[in-house]
DNA sequence: TCGCTGAACATTAACGTTAATGTTCGGTCG
DNA sequence: CGACCGAACATTAACGTTAATGTTCAGCGA
């Protein structure tokens, strides 16, 4: 497949007698030529093909048109999402996407700060792993404006856009608590990040504005794998076995609200193997609205983020960013999820719970 | 966020009185330096944090060490899977990758070659919208190493990774039959690709081998959405009001085949607003094994395709061909995917089909 | 002691593009 | 009619790196 070398503004110069600038001008409709030659010029690029070098043009312009996308795990419905949104809105405004997947590793994330550096990224757009914001700091220090999505790094002070976890959380517990929920759990991942944090708190909110106790064993951890698994569904495997815990209580719940809709997944099947029912035996409360959330049975009721609009958001504050715009819009951006009512939280009979 | 200047090898140069070429032999380990002097210098380097310019490193070296990667929709989960383990190993082999979402539009695609040839992508790994072979002929007449990733389109002559299509289709309807199945259905995308209709023709063979007739409206069609859709749920949807129209038939299938685990989905929900059950009523088997599949009510049997697997001999294919070695592997690998059995063909009444 | 050798560095060129500055020359205006 | 202007092009420089080629000079053998 090694084809033959490619055409160069020197080689079009060269053929017609004129020089590289003329060539580059004419090219880039700059003024300056004469509408004969730049007829001549673009008539000898269409013939022989010629496709400008953006990375010599990178190197003069001292900017990559480029944007680094620094995602925890493509396997996560909403960051695959997240990835086409960017995708499509850095590419219409004529970036291009470098990818790196940390798989919630801090050691890939180091690696990776590295790699934009050198790569010499117009800006970027990171999940960070959140351990620590050192590794991000180096960006800023550089210069390479950074846009922080779905998990925010207060200290370094960088733009950045996220879903409002905490309203989130306040939401589901909400809801299942209009719905006759009067002691709820919650299964969340085990990851030290400020999003499941704020989701906890929203929680928490809600149980106290109903004047509902959280005991002790409300909040449940479902461990996490990182690396090369994370591709792999050990996310409902992993709740399923949480589940199965919290299933041998003798006081159970009459709500669960969980951190993701996997979760939720390996619930569902905990449940079917006690013989309990969604929702009259148990309501369950997801998070993110994956795609195959509406047609489990039951369809589960969960809280959406939006996805697409968050991922142009976060193309829009690093574009703010780079031209070094102030804008009206905040720093920091919080978006309402929204909660999607469905059947598991469509209790008809109140047996346990509501005298 | 706008920071100081970068460093470079001429800043560091200078405060040390050394030349540039020395500054950069001597932190890229050549030899023909004083281990003095290369100590020196890695101290500087280290103290201003210098990092390198792989822009300027790509021009003069020809190579951007970076793969493009044109994917249709990173919301499948077998195509998300797919992006992890090829950042991965591209990565570990010292690449970075560059993402395009083509969203099954020929429109995208296309751009996608002239941007790939703009970055000057050392070779790219591209599924390809496959309505043409045109857009991506480029990529090889100009010498761009290109590996075609599960969808082939043969008279190119690229190398490329994919599943054995035939196999699969073949696999999951003689699994459908040895369980008591007669007359199967199959569903699948209205895509023109090569992958639905190697699916169909295995399909068609195992009903052969069995002796089963394969009347009108044995294959059924699930409608496309493409570009900003694509993200969409959209699959399960379709899949549902496609399967309204086959249950609404007098005689129904002992057991419906369908192109990926999306469709089971809107399947399942369909038989359940009819009353019927998986699989008693109607076995099901998917495509895909998505990471919710295992956990659906019933569980869902598949055909599972080795994700990872494919994504590493893809990178594998397109580093021998930029290497431009000769291998024993052959050009064209077809990876045998296999059946996973799990409780939606564990028919144990044949009701209607079996007297 | 002289010339040769090779280690250690310097200098120059090159990658392909864009930006800044020169040059030419036909036309125009005073 | 000559100075001037501006259109149309050319020339030069620059981006930051690597590769090819020069230069210096201490050490060595004859």
């Amino acid at each position: 497949m090694a084809g033959p070398r490619r055409h160069t503004l020197r080689d079009i110069a060269a053929t017609l007698n004129l020089s590289v600038n003329t060539v580059s001008r004419a090219l880039s409709g700059k003024d300056g030529i004469g509408e004969r030659t730049r007829a001549l010029v673009r008539a000898e690029a269409e013939r022989v093909g010629y496709v400008p070098n953006s990375v010599a043009r990178s190197l003069v312009l001292g900017s990559a048109m480029t944007f680094g996308l620094v995602i925890t795990n493509p396997s996560n419905p909403f960051y695959a999402q997240l990835i086409s949104s960017i995708e499509l809105r850095a590419r219409n405004h004529g970036y291009s996407l470098l990818l790196t997947v940390t798989g919630e590793s801090e050691e890939y994330e180091t690696r990776a700060v590295e790699s934009l550096l050198r790569s010499s990224v117009s800006g970027s757009i990171v999940v960070p792993v959140q351990a620590s914001s050192d590794p991000w700091r180096r960006l800023g220090t550089v210069g390479v404006p950074t846009v922080l999505l779905n998990r925010d790094l207060p200290d370094l002070g960088y733009r950045s856009v996220g879903t409002d976890n905490e309203l989130g959380g306040y939401r589901a517990t909400a809801h299942a608590i209009s719905r006759g929920a009067r002691s709820i759990v919650v299964l969340e991942e085990d990851l030290p990040i400020t999003t499941i944090a704020d989701r906890i708190a929203g929680f928490r909110r809600a149980m106290a504005e109903a004047g509902l106790s959280v005991p002790r064993g409300s909040i449940m951890r479902v461990p996490t794998r990182r690396h090369e698994q994370a591709a792999l569904p050990w996310q409902p495997q992993q709740a399923y076995q949480v589940a199965h815990r919290l299933l041998r209580r003798t006081r159970l719940p009459d709500a669960v609200v969980v951190g993701n809709d996997y979760f939720a997944l390996g619930l569902y099947r905990a449940l079917e193997e006690h013989g309990l029912k969604v929702p009259d035996d148990m309501m369950v409360i997801g998070f993110g609205d994956y795609p195959f959330s509406a047609f489990l049975s039951p369809p589960l009721t969960t809280v959406r983020l939006p996805a697409e609009e968050v991922g142009d958001i976060a193309v829009d504050l690093l574009l703010e960013e780079i031209s070094g715009g102030r804008s009206d819009r905040p720093l920091k951006q919080l978006i309402a999820p929204t909660l999607v009512e469905r059947e598991s939280t469509n209790r008809t009979t109140f047996a346990r719970t509501l005298v």
